[in-house]
RNA sequence: GCGGAAGUAGCUCACCUGGUAGAGCGACAGCUUCCCAAGCUGUAGGUAGCGGGUUCGAGUCCCGUCUUCCGCUCCA
C-alpha cells in the first residue's frame, strides 16, 4: 500500500472529534463499555443503528432490486468446518509467529526460515536450503511448534535487526475465531470424525455461505450465468492491532456480491463492477476525490486480480472496498473437499464453435464492502464543524450533513410554543407523516436550540408550526444544510421529504 | 508487541505543596421566548478506572492492574 503524508493534527482531531460525537448523540458506543469496554468492539445506538439500516437499505436495493440477474440470501454464520479447510482459511491464514526478545522484533516462522534457506543458496548450499525446508513443511504440517523452535535454534537463525538468537516460544496467530458446537463440551464426548470435530469457527467472511449455496440459488431461482447472489451479514476475525474505532473490529459486518460469470470473461466483469461499485459510492453524492483506486500487486491466494476503492477518512486513505476477481478458487475447491460437482450447464451457443458453452465451474467476481467503513466513510464526510459567529457575538453549530436517503430521521416537526393549540397541529403532522418515513417530534427549548440539535443528528428537514399556520395551514420548512426556510402548505410536507429521501 | 500520554458528573475540565469533590455546557421539571445554541428558577447526577500500600487522613504520594489515545511495529 502507498505510504500516505501523515494527516495533520486537525484531522486528527477531526477524527476525535467524529468518535465523541458518535458516542455523545447515541451512533456508536464502546461495547460493554460498564466494563471497560471490549477492545475493537463496538454497538451501534439508537441513531447508529439507523443509519446503518439506511446503508443496508441502500446497498441492498442497489444490488438485488436494480439487478434482475442478482438475488440475495442470508446464510448461517456458522459454518461447516471442512468449509474453512476448502476456502484456505485454516492453512492460509494460521500464522505461526516469534519475536526476537533483544530487538521486540515479530516475525512470520516460515517467513524466518524461508529467509534463512535463501541465504544458504545464496551461498551455494542449495542442499542444506532443501533440507531445511523440507523439514520446517513437516513441522507446520504437524503444528510443531517446539521443533520449529529447536529447528531454528539449531540453524543459528538470528534476528536482522538485533543479530541475536534470542527468541520467544512460538505462537500461533488465529485469524477465525472458535467456538464449541454441541451443548456438551468436546472433552466429554468422543469426537465424531477425529480430533476437534466439535470445533466450529465464525465465519470470517461471508463469502463462503454464497458459495457453498451456488447451486441452490442457481436451481431454485432458475438463474442463469452470469448472475450475483448478495448477502449481507456478520463476519469475525482476529486482528493483531485492531485500532481506530470501528475502521477495524473484531466484529463486523460486510455486504458482499458474487457474480458468478463464464470462464474467460473475468477480466471484462472484473473491470465492469470496478466502474460500477465506484458508480455507487458516488450516487451517494460524496466527492469523487474523496475516493481512488488501489491496485493490489500482491494477490490474496485466491485471487487473479484485485483492486480496493479506498475512501479519505479522517485518518487518510484507506480500504473501503473491495473487487476480486476469485477464478473459480472457491467453487472447485469446494467440489473438491465435498465431492459434489460444482458445474453449471451453459445452454448459451458459442459463436467460436456454434455449440453451447456445456458444463463448467463459473468463474467469480467478488465485491466487498465493510459496512461499518462504509458508515465511518458517509458520517466523517457529513460532520461538518461551522463558525456561525458574527460581529456581535459567537456562535458555531455541528451539522452532519447526512445523504437525506441515510439521515436516521428524516423530518422533524416542531410546534413554534407548545401551547395556543400549535402542538394539535403539530401532532397532525406527525400522524400524516410517521407511516412513510421517521420522524421526530420536540416542543421544549427555543426553536433555535432545537434545530441546531437536529443538525447534530443529521436531519435533513424541520417543519416549524406558527400562529400563521392556524391561519393558512402553511409551516416553515427549514433546510439542515443551508439553515435557509422557507413557507409551504402542510399537504405538501410528506411529498418534499420522501422526494428528497427516494 | 514496544515507547509515550491520559483516565474525576452525559461532555470539556478544575482541585496548586495530601484534610472525606467543584465549574461550564448538557439533561430533566417549570417560566420566558413567536423562527436558528449559551434569558430566569428549580432538580437530578460522581464510593475520582480498579486493586493494594504509605499516612491520623489520598483524587492528590508509591506499586500493581485494566482501558483509551498518540507514535512505531505487524497485517489478509
Amino acid at each position: 500500500m502507498a505510504n500516505e503524508a501523515k494527516k495533520p493534527a486537525q484531522e486528527v482531531g477531526k477524527f476525535q472529534a467524529i468518535i465523541s460525537h458518535c458516542k455523545e448523540y447515541g451512533f456508536i458506543f464502546p461495547s460493554s463499555e460498564i466494563y471497560d469496554g471490549l477492545q475493537a468492539v463496538y454497538d451501534y445506538g439508537q441513531m447508529g443503528s439507523e443509519l446503518k439500516k439506511n446503508i443496508k437499505d441502500y446497498w441492498w436495493k442497489s444490488m438485488t432490486q436494480l439487478h434482475d440477474n442478482i438475488v440475495g440470501i442470508d446464510a448461517a454464520i456458522f459454518m461447516h468446518p471442512t468449509t474453512w479447510k476448502a476456502s484456505g482459511h485454516v492453512d492460509n491464514f494460521n500464522d505461526p509467529m516469534i519475536d526476537n526478545k533483544d530487538s521486540k522484533k515479530r516475525y512470520r516462522v516460515d517467513h524466518l526460515i524461508e529467509g534463512h534457506a535463501e541465504l544458504l543458496k545464496a551461498d551455494g548450499k542449495e542442499k542444506e536450503a532443501e533440507e531445511l525446508l523440507a523439514a520446517m513443511d513437516a513441522l507446520l504440517a504437524k503444528d510443531d511448534f517446539a521443533g520449529l523452535k529447536q529447528l531454528i535454534e539449531d540453524n543459528k537463525m538470528v534476528c536482522a535487526i538485533s543479530g541475536t538468537c534470542n527468541w520467544t516460544d512460538i505462537r500461533q496467530f488465529n485469524l477465525m475465531f472458535s467456538t464449541e458446537f454441541g451443548s456438551t463440551e468436546a472433552s466429554e464426548i468422543p469426537p465424531a470424525g477425529g480430533g476437534g470435530a466439535n470445533k466450529v469457527y465464525l465465519r470470517p467472511e461471508t463469502a463462503q455461505g454464497i458459495f457453498v449455496n451456488f447451486l441452490n440459488v442457481q436451481k431454485t431461482g432458475r438463474m442463469k450465468v452470469p448472475f450475483g447472489i448478495a448477502q449481507i451479514g456478520k463476519a469475525f476475525r482476529n486482528e493483531i492491532v485492531a485500532r481506530q474505532f470501528i475502521f477495524r473490529m473484531r466484529e463486523f459486518e460486510q455486504m458482499e456480491m458474487q457474480f458468478f460469470i463464464r470462464p474467460g470473461t473475468q477480466k471484462e466483469w472484473y473491470e465492469f463492477w470496478k466502474a460500477e461499485r465506484l458508480k455507487w459510492h458516488r450516487s451517494l453524492g460524496i466527492p469523487a476525490e474523496k475516493y481512488r483506486y488501489h491496485d493490489h500487486i500482491k494477490l490474496a491466494h485466491y485471487a487473479d486480480a484485485a483492486c480496493d476503492i479506498e475512501f479519505d477518512f479522517p485518518m487518510g486513505f484507506k480500504e473501503l472496498e473491495g473487487i476480486h476477481s476469485r477464478t473459480d478458487f472457491d467453487l472447485r475447491s469446494h467440489q473438491e473437499y465435498s465431492k459434489k460437482k460444482q458445474q453449471y450447464f451453459d445452454n448459451d451457443i458459442d459463436p467460436a464453435t456454434g455449440k453451447p458453452y456445456g458444463n463448467y465451474i463459473p468463474f467469480v467476481i467478488e465485491t466487498s464492502i465493510g459496512l461499518d467503513r462504509m458508515f465511518l466513510a458517509v458520517l466523517s464526510q457529513a460532520y461538518e464543524e461551522q463558525d456561525l459567529s458574527t460581529p456581535e457575538r459567537p456562535d458555531s453549530r455541528v451539522v452532519l450533513k447526512l445523504p437525506a436517503s441515510l439521515a436516521p430521521i428524516k423530518l422533524a416537526v416542531l410546534p413554534l410554543t407548545k401551547k395556543d393549540g400549535l402542538p394539535e397541529v403539530a401532532e397532525r403532522i406527525m400522524s400524516d407523516c410517521r407511516p412513510h418515513f421517521r420522524c421526530f417530534y420536540e416542543e421544549k427549548d427555543s426553536i433555535g436550540k432545537r434545530y441546531r440539535r437536529m443538525d447534530a443528528l443529521g436531519t435533513p428537514f424541520c417543519v416549524t408550526v406558527d400562529h400563521q399556520t392556524l391561519q393558512d395551514d402553511t409551516v416553515t420548512i427549514r433546510y439542515r444544510d443551508t439553515m435557509e426556510q422557507e413557507r409551504i402548505p402542510i399537504e405538501k410536507i410528506k411529498e418534499l421529504v420522501m422526494n428528497a429521501i427516494g
